[in-house]
DNA sequence: ACCTGAACACCGTTCAAGT
DNA sequence: ACCTGAACACCGTTCAAGT
């Protein structure tokens, strides 16, 4: 731990790393298992150099998929902004789903490099406040049913993870999120029905 | 292709791969990345052996996979028998958690080992047979929304697959089941409210 | 027809030497 | 303080030689 916590990487310290990123998205969403060493090279870093940046394929994977997601959690607040509640957790989904798709190569690189699916292990940043931020917005409109945390919504829509991209993805993805929909909205205050717990 | 397919394999070949399937079945429970070299040397075959009986990780893990996921499936029309169909499709669900719990580690080998999440690469077979034999009594008894396919079902419980069956997974289960459910109840005969299709 | 185990290829990880 | 690239370790895959 040479590097202080605050503290500034020198400027081609920085450049490397963000030249790493950049090749490494490139490359994993095209082939998820694509060697590190490849990465690398195209980065124009030594193995060394990588090594410091990353000390293991989960950490850049998840550093990259951080970074992209970070762009759908982006489009929640507009979302909310030009549409009502439902509609835009709704459309939101939509979003997280197309790009699930988009990027199946990084998601299965993400499979693959870490312990379970923490597609979750990014349990507090953007991502979270985007999903807690549609939820309590439909959460007070009374669209859905209250107590559902965001923990419970990502665990739901997993399964968008898990379709092929190749094919006929789309309806697939719709059938999923109309049914987490309906699920969402059992109990809700307007609705009669739902949670059973036995 | 030496070996025709219906002819059965010699004594010793078939005895050497029920060893593979069955260390195998242990050492990837302990452990998601068990390297193949230690699984053929604990099962006393050699490299060669291993590879004329799996070609690759994937064919291996799906392997038993398929074995073990069979007996849950097998629970099935038993459930049916001894409970009303709803309380038997929430139960058989509950099992099926409770499997990946116990077998995280091969569940994390499969996702490894796999392109996509084909947890649904077995996508005929006891476990298909298994849940369009619950859909349908469920549909029959009009206590869930008609038209939902196996694939829709395995897609929504997706995220089962993804808790960590460290700490407290139990509720986190038991929420996601819950409302899977509520979705597929939503438009059945019996409930008002449900699907939207805009 | 099936088996063994050494040999090979590949990729992740480390580290001595440089600036 | 940071970098390079050769060296090392490990594991999947193949194959010549054996029964």
């Amino acid at each position: 731990m040479q590097q202080r916590k605050g503290a500034p990487l020198r400027y081609d310290a920085q450049r490397n790393r963000d030249r790493i990123l950049e090749v490494a998205l490139a490359e994993l969403t095209l082939s998820a298992d694509a060697p590190l060493s490849v990465i690398a090279k195209k980065a124009g870093v030594g193995q060394g150099t990588f090594y410091r940046n990353f000390p293991n394929r989960e950490s850049l994977v998840l550093e990259i998929y951080r970074h992209e997601v970070e762009q759908v959690a982006d489009a929640a607040p507009q979302l909310l902004k030009t549409h009502p509640p439902a509609e835009a957790l709704r459309a939101w989904m939509d979003r997280l789903a197309q790009y699930a798709m988009a990027k199946a190569g990084l998601a299965d690189a993400l499979r693959k490099a870490t312990t379970h699916g923490s597609l979750m292990g990014l349990s507090h940043g953007p991502l979270m406040a985007a999903v807690t931020l549609l939820l309590t917005a439909n959460e007070d409109a009374g669209t859905i049913r209250p107590g559902v945390t965001p923990d419970d919504f990502l665990l739901a829509i997993a399964g968008i993870w898990q379709i092929d991209p190749h094919g006929d993805w789309h309806p697939r993805a719709a059938r999923l999120l109309d049914l987490v929909m309906d699920g969402l909205r059992a109990g809700a205050p307007g609705t009669p029905g739902g949670a059973s717990t036995d």
